[in-house]
DNA sequence: ACACATCCATACCGGTCGGTATGTAATATT
DNA sequence: AATATTACATACCGACCGGTATGGATGTGT
């Protein structure tokens, strides 16, 4: 028995709405453009979804999320060797980075500065997403200190916390100097710096 | 002979206008709240600006540079130890984070993740302020290098570019999380990044 | 005293926004 | 086969937006 049936039109409306977010920012996200891009029309809209938060929402939890669940998250889970899949991860960020997504910026970190302040809802989703984000991140970091790879000294949850927030800042900076060159520039310091928190390794 | 006549009318709007896109950002911020706080009207408004471009043009200018000036770049570019300058402002971010500052987030990085995309005039009076900061960091390091405090590999103007995105991206996450301790123990990891820049100190 | 520019208030405009009410074709249910 | 529900399309609405046109008050140069 599926328990998914597709919903194609509904897929639709979620990867335009996401690709109109990402562009614009969400208030500034039109629906009429969402709709000429998808073809449809505002019944095929609200009958999905009840407002337009709803859809952002929505954005947020079926598509964001996903995305970086596939790209970093589940690395990072996967791995037997965290910490090294980590500092690949960041390694692929950086090289993969093309100049659209460059400029774009990250869809998550655009929807937090836009809409964490102003939304409860939406904070609380961001949120979401970021803890899923650090607790990965610091889950690393933590299992690659019980390996004896990270130093003892070294205060996961801090340096998670820092990684995520540098990792998002060297994506907003390189947004604004639309510049895939500083994102790397950028990008391979936080690889150096959570090298720095490796034990000296014998060569 | 005085060059500048004060203006009050222009300022007023121009504070106003610069807390209403503090707390909305730039599309949302409406021009009927501004004038609202202030007291004026339309004709006061476009008598001084042409338009709400110009408006938000003008806060970058005259506001968000000259605040991030006295804050951060005067106290770099004026001290004789600017490396412990840097740490100082690091440091001083940190302590003087208030829940309003936090929850709003720096002004420039919030115009930057919003507008950068979408105006090119934007984007590059943004950039300007942007590398200012850079500018003003990566002479700390220069200069700490030259006056032997800062380790000899060190790649100035990369860590410079490091320094700044991690710096906003910590007050990106925490504006997230509204939360004044995840800036601290953020904020507290950038610091122990640049001091591990330094030379080795004998105690 | 007169002409003129500066500074600002009032009234108004077209356009876009998110959202709704209604209709209809297809599908599922009984 | 009759009925109810789902899945959309169409037409329309009030609110708000940035921007403009006009007019009045005040100062200023001559």
């Amino acid at each position: 028995m599926e328990s998914k049936p597709p919903d194609l039109t509904r897929d639709k409306l979620l990867q335009a709405a996401f690709c109109e977010i990402h562009r614009k920012g969400f208030q500034a996200a039109s629906i009429a453009n969402i709709l000429e891009d998808t073809g449809l029309t505002k019944g095929a809209l609200y009958h999905h979804f009840p407002t337009k938060q709803a859809l952002g929402l929505a954005v947020i939890d079926e598509v964001i999320r996903e995305q970086l669940d596939e790209l970093i998250f589940r690395r990072l889970r996967e791995s037997a060797q965290p910490v090294e899949a980590l500092l690949e991860a960041i390694a692929c960020m950086d090289r993969d980075a093309t100049p659209e997504f460059v400029q774009l910026g990250c869809p998550l970190n655009n929807l937090m500065q836009e809409m964490s302040p102003l939304d409860e809802a939406f904070k609380s989703r961001l949120n979401g997403v970021l803890m899923l984000w650090k607790n990965a991140v610091e889950d690393a970091f933590t299992r690659g200190r019980e390996l004896g790879v990270i130093r003892a000294d070294v205060d996961c949850m801090a340096v998670a916390l820092f990684v995520v927030s540098a990792w998002e800042g060297c994506g907003g900076i390189a947004k604004n100097l639309q510049s895939p060159e500083a994102y790397r520039m950028c990008m391979k310091q936080l690889h150096a710096y959570v090298r720095g928190l490796m034990v000296a390794r014998q060569t």
